[in-house]
DNA sequence: TTGACTCTAGACCGACCGGTCTATAGAATA
DNA sequence: TATTCTATAGACCGGTCGGTCTAGAGTCAA
């Protein structure tokens, strides 16, 4: 199997346009032709690659993404000392890749989750896991800077939420203000229970 | 001009159908007949009211949203003595009406901001209004709570950011717990930094 | 009554949608 | 070499898209 790189090529091509569909216009603003344009692909092979057509590859992408992020996360986790100072990097890089992108480029996710519907099954249920692994790192990081299982449960929730929310009125705006107060506040109200609960040695 | 109730009623109808569209589905993800079938009117009066046609239409579907939210969000704060808890019952008011729609009905604002690109100007723009509203409205109630002027800001933006966040996590995964999560963290973070710069007397 | 104007009504249109189909190129196997 | 399988290639299709156009109903002022 020679070809094989070949083949994973153009079916890396093709998540990868579908990705960056996502990030700026979202699936149903995307259409095949386009799709396959951006990938310098022909038709046929869409369908070779992804029988169940466009769905199936936003489905692939949304994996792909999940993996990435998660990944990306993982890393930066690892190189960084403090579990805050790792989210305050986390968001501050989602916020330069909207502004290198011209406050085009998105979350491939976030678009994608907003657009489907409950008949989008297998959509949703990737998007649903992509979130979960998202929420769980972030959880156990903070576990690790001390907080309780619970209390870092909802404050990953409250971390995700606020990343996706951030973007998406920066997105619209055209600024990165409200990314960098949205992450300046979150961060700031973190460090600032941490500390208490050190001071007062108790657990949430 | 005896029909202008009339008239009204069906421009009001079509600008109902296509708020309810983009909770639902998104500006793509809906089209003119649908929309049409859904307000029980024919094609003809969706051009004569909004010669602009599905964009126009989009654009007055989000400042009816900005007006709507706004004025709630003016009532909710009139009636709270508390202003943290009157942002706790807002996110509990979103979360109910998610789960009322059985996790469909998100935020209409949201999923339009991440389906428009550069070149909707007029929807960019109106979203952009929309949400400096929402923010500017919730910055003022927390500058009663105590807060200076910048910390208020920046915690209006997370909080608008929380919420947008969690409607969307809330609404793939079909389960009220993240937004529960999400509001329970940060009103605990926010009580807590309240807290800590009445003891210190401290500003932010 | 006539003409102007507003609003309702839906037939109609070209463009594009996602998807199917057949043809073929090239490597692997026999 | 003949056969089979994978992957590329794009013509083609019915359906739906957003939008235009003409017709008519109802309400005014003149």
């Amino acid at each position: 199997m020679i070809n094989q790189t070949v083949s994973t090529g153009t079916r890396d091509r093709l998540i990868a346009a579908m990705v960056d569909a996502l990030r700026n216009r979202g699936y149903h603003g995307i259409g095949i032709s386009d799709l396959l344009a951006s990938a310098q692909t022909p038709k046929g092979v869409l369908y070779h690659h992804f029988p169940g057509g466009k769905s199936e590859l936003a489905v692939k992408a949304i994996e792909a993404v999940a993996e990435q992020l998660g990944s990306s996360l993982e890393k930066l986790i690892q190189r960084t000392a403090d579990p805050v100072d790792a989210m305050t990097l986390w968001m501050g890089s989602a916020q330069k890749m909207l502004e290198k992108s011209n406050f085009q480029a998105g979350c491939p996710l976030a678009t994608i989750a907003l657009e489907s519907t409950g008949e989008d099954a297998e959509i949703r249920a990737a998007l649903n896991n992509a979130f979960t692994l998202l929420r769980a790192k972030i959880s156990q990081v903070l576990g690790v800077a001390g907080m309780s299982d619970p209390a870092a449960r909802a404050t990953a929730s409250l971390i995700v939420s606020a990343y996706e929310g951030a973007l998406l009125q920066s997105r619209v705006a055209e600024s990165g203000d409200i990314m960098r107060e949205t992450t300046e506040a979150l961060i700031g109200l973190i460090r600032a229970g941490l500390l208490k609960h050190d001071i007062a040695g108790g657990r949430a």
